[in-house]
DNA sequence: GCCTCCCGCCATAAC
DNA sequence: GTTATGGCGGGAGGC
């Protein structure tokens, strides 16, 4: 498919250098560029030319950034700049908007909202009232289901809505694709997560390093720690180069025919259990103290921090000494809302989940839960 | 030899 | 019809 005739003679004639056309470097350069003050709106022709690319490159840049908050599309060829600062707000609509879809209903309607938060909508042609009137084809829902944005969103949400602290790319393509997909299908998704870990990387919101004892490449979710709105991205060269894109991967899919929504499936099953477990816990509250109830769920999400499973939609309750009704039968939550996985790779996630949650609420809680108990 | 990922074809959506 | 968008996977650079 590549010509490889320009490539051939590109590299016949001279230095060809891979890393001087890489996306991650361009990310940084596209960065560099509009992460300044006064810039408001971005055309994808003006970016093309000014950084020397192909208008195919822009739009794979584009596409993560607008999944994280950093762009919004206002028209054709047109982005509105958000800058670094749009980032958080994106990622609390990701949570909070699957809070709000387990709350209100339908899974499928769930994840058409889920898919599009309000980060500048995908799309114009799939924002969140066109999709909700499930009037669009099978083949628009499937092209979108593939796209770059959605995964890039499943792919933070593998950071932010876990504890799992280094993931492989084929890690994290087994997970967002289940079991039992063909090693082209694999191939391919993991083809792509090189591509959006090779933009965050630029952008410093993950990092690449290695797993401590397979010493297989992973990549480290790093957030907003210690950013400035404008503190980072735009790393420059020497930064660059410290990039680290991702290990195995073994992701495809089959040839625009096929609707992989168990990538979304898998991630929210994840979600809608930590939800789950929340509003359990918060009924358990209820029962005991019902003034611990003034803390709602908006003003958690507000105090969303950047860690890896930062349990932002539970309240801030601190165990009281007093409160000695609470039940802190872990093992039952577990079981009650244990999903069914198919896969190892998901059942290490929920395991990762249940450590989480036991480790935070001992911590807020001020004694281990074996002790509590 | 395998991992990484650039590149551009071409299907599809938008106009 | 034309143009914009972006999924996809071949295959080459890099280690």
């Amino acid at each position: 498919m590549a010509s490889p005739t320009i490539r051939e003679s590109a590299s016949r004639h001279h230095a060809y250098s891979r890393k001087q056309k890489s996306l991650g470097l361009l990310c940084s350069n596209f960065l560099s560029l509009y992460n300044r003050d006064g810039v408001e709106s971005i055309g994808l022709d003006d970016a093309a030319s000014r950084l020397g690319v192909e208008r195919r490159r822009i739009y794979d840049i584009v596409n993560v950034l607008e999944s994280v908050g950093v762009l919004a599309r206002k028209a054709k060829n047109q982005y509105s700049w958000k800058g670094f600062g749009g980032i958080p707000k994106a990622l609390e609509e990701l949570k909070d908007l699957h809070f709000f879809s387990l709350v209100q209903g339908s899974d499928d309607e769930d994840d058409e909202r889920f898919s599009n938060p309000n980060t500048g909508s995908q799309n114009d042609k799939t924002n969140a009232s066109s999709v909700l009137k499930s009037s669009a084809s099978s083949k628009t829902e499937n092209r979108r289901e593939k796209s770059l944005g959605l995964l890039t969103q499943n792919f933070v949400k593998l950071f932010i809505c876990s504890n799992v602290d280094l993931i492989s790319l084929d890690e994290a393509a087994r997970i967002l694709l289940g079991d039992g997909h063909n090693a082209s299908i694999m191939r391919t998704k993991v083809r792509r997560l090189y591509d959006i870990a090779n933009v965050l990387s630029s952008m410093n919101l993950i990092e690449k390093t290695h797993h401590t004892e397979s010493r297989k490449p992973a990549f480290r979710w790093l957030g907003m720690k210690g950013k400035s709105e404008k503190g980072f991205g735009a790393l420059g060269l020497n930064e660059y180069k410290k990039r680290v894109f991702g290990a195995e991967i073994t992701n495809t899919t089959f040839k625009r025919n096929r609707v992989d929504s168990s990538i979304d499936g898998n991630i929210d099953q994840c979600m809608k259990m930590q939800s789950q477990m929340k509003m359990k816990h918060e009924s358990m509250e209820y029962e005991v103290d019902g003034s611990n109830l003034e803390q709602d769920s908006t003003e958690i999400v507000r105090n969303y921090q950047f860690g890896p499973f930062a349990p932002v939609s539970v309240p801030k309750v601190v165990a009281s000494e007093n409160n000695v009704k609470r039940v802190y039968d872990w093992e039952s939550l577990a079981s009650t809302f244990r999903p069914q996985y198919h896969n190892q790779a998901l059942r290490d996630l929920f395991a990762h989940y249940m450590e989480a949650w036991k480790s935070w609420y001992s911590e807020v809680a001020g004694k281990p839960i074996q002790q509590i108990s």
